[in-house]
DNA sequence: CGGGTTTTTGAATTTTATCAATGGCTGTGG
DNA sequence: CCACAGCCATTGATAAAATTCAAAAACCCG
């Protein structure tokens, strides 16, 4: 407790591998260090489309993705949904702590998720130095990408959006040490669209257009490899 | 050094007033407690269409603005620009540290701002219990602005982003105990289009046709009284 | 008061959405 | 194992929304 401090910013290593989980440990329970509160979490089975939380309810938990990918979104009364963003195995949901979720998770296939009692964040946070910051610096890579999501849907086209998204994707699984171009696509159409801004026909008429001018290749609905990523990159930062 | 904890996240009080304001003093720099590591402060005064910084700079300091709006924005290589957020007095600019800035901030008109060198914020952080957790919530306060933002780019109307734009200008005036229906925009039509996806004519027409249907009056360009606030919601949220 | 910028308005065009129908995949039960 | 049902994806035709291009009007600052 009394040497229990969140490092200054400008000590911060620079971000590789999230440090976050070297408290989480990487996908198996496992690997969580025991005796830092974590005796209290506990793993869940999400099977496809089932809620881990709704908007609205009180945040008593983070959730740390352990299988399969959860999406995240926000609606407006008439059903129009935006997805805010897709949740990859490793990643924390709920960083972001106002008291109450401002928007609703589902599991876009089945998955499964650690629950983590936001009291047992509190004793990580009080006792282990450095996890606060390592918190911090989470919460700032998620502003950032939303920021950059912002310029997408505000400012680029329907071919624009879905080259940035799959770009994206390809640099997460790069990053990962995932050096193929083949990516997996575990949503549809209808959830990439609502993750873009747009609609269902839309994301598919362009997949058509990229899979046409040879950038990309549809394996499967789900599977997509891509031929040229320069050439999809261009597209996607709108130099192209 | 040694009582520097971060304040467990379910211990926090409801957020009203910026916490970080108790800190950072509300608006006058005179407020401001020494011997907090803030002697390193410095005011600056930024003419309008004055960069704060630049996309790619180094993040030496964290800015509060104390007089004047600034405008945070990203840019596509080709000059289509969204604005991300505009920051008003007793904000604060920079607190998602990844490094280097991943957008740019310019005064939008003649503004006031103090800069806090991040070794400053250091101190706090290490010395102040409650300084880290403060920044945690304004940061997940961010976020959650950041989505609401994102659902009205992506799935909004150019009618219902521009009502939703002012609703949120008439309740940020009634949190801080301003209870007019006039709201003052110091931003020119552009900067507006470029916050919400838009372009110039798209937001000049929408104006009017508000001011067609007696929604709003607009005393001049910048200034904008709402008649009928409960419909202006309506319209903002697509219940109209 | 004047000049330059900003805003508004109009007409034509482009992009994306909507409506409608077909095609294809998957998983299940006969 | 095959047929079928249901969902998902694609394609086409049309409509709506927003952009673009162009010009006039209003505003603001010196």
């Amino acid at each position: 407790m009394l040497n229990s401090q969140i490092k200054p910013i400008s000590q911060q290593p620079a971000a590789t591998t999230g440090p976050v989980s070297d408290w989480l440990g990487e996908t198996r329970s496992s690997q969580i260090p025991v005796g830092l509160g974590f005796r209290t979490t506990s793993e869940r089975a999400v099977s496809a489309h089932e809620h881990v939380y709704l908007e609205g309810d009180a945040q008593t938990h983070m959730y740390q993705v352990l299988e399969g990918v959860i999406g995240v979104y926000k609606l407006l009364t008439d059903g129009r949904r935006q997805i805010v963003t897709f949740h990859y195995p490793g990643e924390l949901i709920g960083l972001d702590q106002t008291g109450y979720f401002i928007d609703s998770a589902e599991a876009l296939c089945s998955a499964r998720i650690r629950c983590i009692p936001i009291d047992a964040v509190d004793t990580l946070i009080a006792t282990e130095p450095g996890f606060g910051q390592a918190m911090m610096r989470l919460l700032s890579t998620e502003l950032a990408d939303t920021r950059e999501q912002l310029l997408s849907l505000g400012r680029k086209s329907a071919m624009e959006k879905l080259a940035t998204f799959m770009v994206r994707i390809v640099m997460r699984n790069k990053r990962n040490g995932i050096d193929s171009n083949s990516i997996h696509l575990p949503m549809t159409r209808s959830e990439i669209a609502d993750y873009l801004g747009l609609t269902v026909e839309t994301v598919s008429r362009n997949f058509t257009k990229l899979k046409e001018s040879t950038v990309i290749r549809l394996c499967s609905n789900s599977v997509v490899e891509v031929l040229d990523v320069s050439r999809l990159e261009a597209i996607a930062d709108g130099s192209a």
